[in-house]
DNA sequence: GTTTATGGATACTGATACTATCCATGACGA
DNA sequence: TCGTCATGGATAGTATCAGTATCCATAAAC
């Protein structure tokens, strides 16, 4: 098919379509002759996937570039795929926490990590956003949502469990690479959506419409 | 305080905090001369607040002002405060699936909410998320990591759980108001960092160094 | 009384993710 | 075969976001 088609079939404007061409996330599709290329279901379906990545998982087209050739690879462990996609898609954080803060939530999240027994490289990224978020969890004044800490890590597990049994119902090794990125990946969106819903839920139940605070401040102002 | 000393404090950049004023995110300190304004706590906690939100959420600055918008106002109810930093938070998405697979997804998220006794707006913004993950996933032909939403939906729970618990520890209102829209934000990233690790863990300790695929796509490449 | 900081306004910047335009060439129907 | 239209490839332009930078009149601090 021709890159009109393309663009009909996946709903994404041609030059769109160009673009991702561009940056590497599409592979080239087959020149026939030096105007004219035919693209493929691999091409479809490609373009349905970074859609998914950018549109619902918020991955920067940066970040897509290098999930793409870690399923592109054909020589890269499940494992270092894994940690590729951890890097990819997490942001370079800017720090915002106080250095002790930092130090202190620092050792926090080691002794969580052997206490869980968890086998993670000590500069794995999601390290340093879990040693941030709970070093500015302290230094807000929130530290409570911290003491069921454990009780998180645990429930965290549960999603590692089944997302490996679903993972594991595949035969197909490129099968197996697209399931392990896809589900980390739009896994979180799926968690995260359902998390909300949840909390939604038990908001409405639990409560209430009474619950409100008198204020001190008298707010901040939206600018003309 | 003046500006200089809050920068100094904060750690963010003078133009920075003006911005910040400008955009409403920071109520304005109290002017104490035409020129000259004073700046306390709440205005240090603020900015913090503010950072955590940007850097560690990724919530934008729209969305940071009306969460903030949420904590200042004195008439809300705790369920309306929810509902709307769900809106605040959540991205407006492009669709990006086909409308008979979001119109299947959708029955399978109605049924899950009726399965769940969920109490949710039919309009929450989750739903849509959701709906739209579950319709991509089948597209992708990655239908196999639904087969446990359920016990996603399961495990989620145990997370509001969890949140429930800890700010109800706090009595005055507007410090249970402060944690239920910090633990909503935050917990997030709390929840996503550590199922990093617990997939980095089981990954490292299930799915090894030799599961590798062989490939029949030549990859893609980066522009020159 | 001079240097420095401040509030407020406005303009500029860099990154990101597209969109649009151009052009030479090739496909395709009349 | 001719004329129109689409295509690949290159380059330039746009919108949005989140700051940065500059200016200026005034006021604080030494």
């Amino acid at each position: 098919m021709r890159i009109a088609e393309l663009s009909r079939r996946s709903g994404i404007a041609v030059p769109t379509i160009k673009y991702y061409l561009r940056e590497g996330l599409l592979p080239p599709g087959e020149l026939t002759s030096p105007n004219q290329a035919s693209y493929d279901e691999h091409h479809l379906h490609r373009l349905r996937l970074i859609r998914a990545l950018t549109d619902l998982a918020q991955v920067p087209v940066a970040g897509v570039r290098v999930v793409l050739e870690v399923l592109d690879s054909d020589t890269m462990s499940l494992h270092a795929r894994i940690g590729t996609v951890h890097r990819a898609i997490s942001p370079s954080r800017r720090l915002t926490a106080s250095d002790d803060a930092r130090t202190a939530a620092a050792d926090q999240v080691r002794e969580l990590i052997e206490r869980r027994d968890w086998q993670v490289e000590p500069d794995a990224p999601a390290i340093g956003t879990l040693v941030e978020t709970i070093a500015v969890l302290r230094t807000l004044g929130q530290d409570h949502l911290l003491g069921t800490l454990d009780s998180y890590a645990e429930a965290v597990e549960r999603f590692t469990e089944l997302e490996v049994a679903a993972v594991t119902s595949r035969t197909d090794p490129d099968q197996i690479a697209e399931s392990v990125v896809i589900g980390t990946i739009l896994g979180e969106t799926l968690i995260s959506a359902l998390r909300l819903l949840a909390q939604e839920n038990n908001s409405a139940r639990q409560l209430g419409q009474n619950t409100r605070s008198k204020r001190r401040s008298e707010g901040t102002r939206r600018r003309a």
